[in-house]
DNA sequence: CGATAATTTGATGTGGCTCAACCTACGTGG
DNA sequence: CCACGTAGGTTGAGCCACATCAAATTATCG
């Protein structure tokens, strides 16, 4: 129940009921966290994974300066700091942009699957790696996008993977960041966030205001931001 | 012998005599490749995995005009592809920039290796979350620095990488990447890429010249570029 | 209801891109 | 061995996307 949403739309139906139920078992116990706390720190050594039940949770690193640059968005579904099982230590922090449930499982009940169960475990690995590919995703969009198609890759890919876990219906999702989180996210500023927002809303592709997100033409605005959702590996999508 | 640089200066001591004999065991053949030939394209299915004894390779996408996006280069030591084990298909190009001689693994040895040698997997877990947190900083490196960091970012970190593999002395090493690769992995056009290189030459910081790299104030340059090497997980530097 | 953060808009500055030219090095075929 | 084509490297001029700075307005929340 509690992990109902792990690889929900991705691989989840090649975990069988056993390695399901062996996965609900490691839940250690299940824990509510603030809006905007800090879960993780960078270097902190890590005895728990951790998964996200539901809310809203992102990583990020720290400039000279303290400004922030988001590294992920992470939703309902997700094994937020499964890197912290091999890693040991996180190369970043982690924190929460709403309130959140979460499911904390112990580093030794992963040891066992991954001595016990390698089927559950190659998937485990799998879903790390699905944060890479998302990783790279923002590098080309860092790198590659000019700001209009940077954000709206960012929305492109939140409403994709929201989708996959039922929390959109392809039109309106909910996503509670603010603009200075999107800019972030994006690499500009929450001045510039808030003039490029306007821009998709004037050009009829979406909207964003107070947290609630509208495609008004989730097609045109993928052609736009060169949004191909394969790298998400999501089922239906590919 | 093959695998002698795998995980070098890294967690390789963590590896049984017996691990490392299995892995060595693994590999099924060793290919030459040419410089600046394709590796493996996107979407292919990955049967084996591709590790890197010498040479050096890159990862990237092409945006809708072809303009190329590196999102990591792989020198010795590196296994190249793993990602594609548990991913099955790549959502990413894999070309070489140098001549190359890798090692290849077929995907039923990883798959034995899961199931039989836990420990093993999990430091071949670890190796592509080490990818995964240099993508981190990737992002990081796009969405925050200018040029002139980014650029040293870059350098600062491949010294690293290279030095953890014995390719580096800690002041000179080769890397034969062009004006025009540095741009691709920087986010920057070769012109610009051009006027940084020169700026850390004048500034008494690096010079760069044919593929050789000279790095005259490492300190004075990863304080410039806001570089700490904790994400690379190389022992002596943690 | 006061404090604080987010949103919005305008004015101005600039870092990096674009376009263009020219130079050098190198590989290839005549 | 030279002629030629191609790719990389270097430099300059001009421009534009985005940052910066500033200020007013509107949530949000203790």
């Amino acid at each position: 129940m509690l992990l109902d949403d792990f690889l929900r739309g991705r691989r989840r139906d090649r975990l069988s009921h056993d390695d399901l139920e062996i996965l609900e078992a490691s839940v250690s116990h299940v824990k509510d966290l603030n809006a905007r706390s800090t879960l993780i720190s960078k270097g902190e050594p890590v005895q728990f994974s951790t998964y996200l039940i539901d809310g809203f949770m992102c990583r990020y690193m720290d400039d000279r300066d303290g400004e922030r640059q988001l590294v992920a968005v992470h939703v309902a579904g997700d094994f937020v700091d499964l890197h912290g099982y091999p890693l040991e230590r996180l190369d970043h922090d982690i924190a929460t942009l709403t309130a959140c449930r979460v499911a904390l499982v112990p580093r030794d009940r992963i040891n066992w699957i991954m001595e016990e169960r390698s089927i559950l475990a190659k998937q485990l690995w799998f879903s790390t790696l699905l944060d890479a590919a998302m990783h790279r995703e923002w590098i080309f969009r860092l790198g590659r996008l000019d700001a209009v198609s940077r954000v709206g890759h960012f929305f492109c890919e939140m409403e994709a993977k929201l989708r996959a876990v039922g929390r959109s219906d392809g039109q309106m999702f909910t996503l509670p960041m603010t603009q200075p989180d999107l800019g972030e996210a994006c690499g500009m500023t929450s001045v510039h966030m808030n003039r490029m927002l306007r821009e998709l809303k004037e050009r009829r592709l979406m909207s964003f205001a107070a947290g609630k997100v509208i495609m008004h033409d989730r097609a045109a605005l993928a052609k736009l931001s060169e949004f191909d959702p394969s790298y998400l590996f999501i089922e239906s999508a590919a």
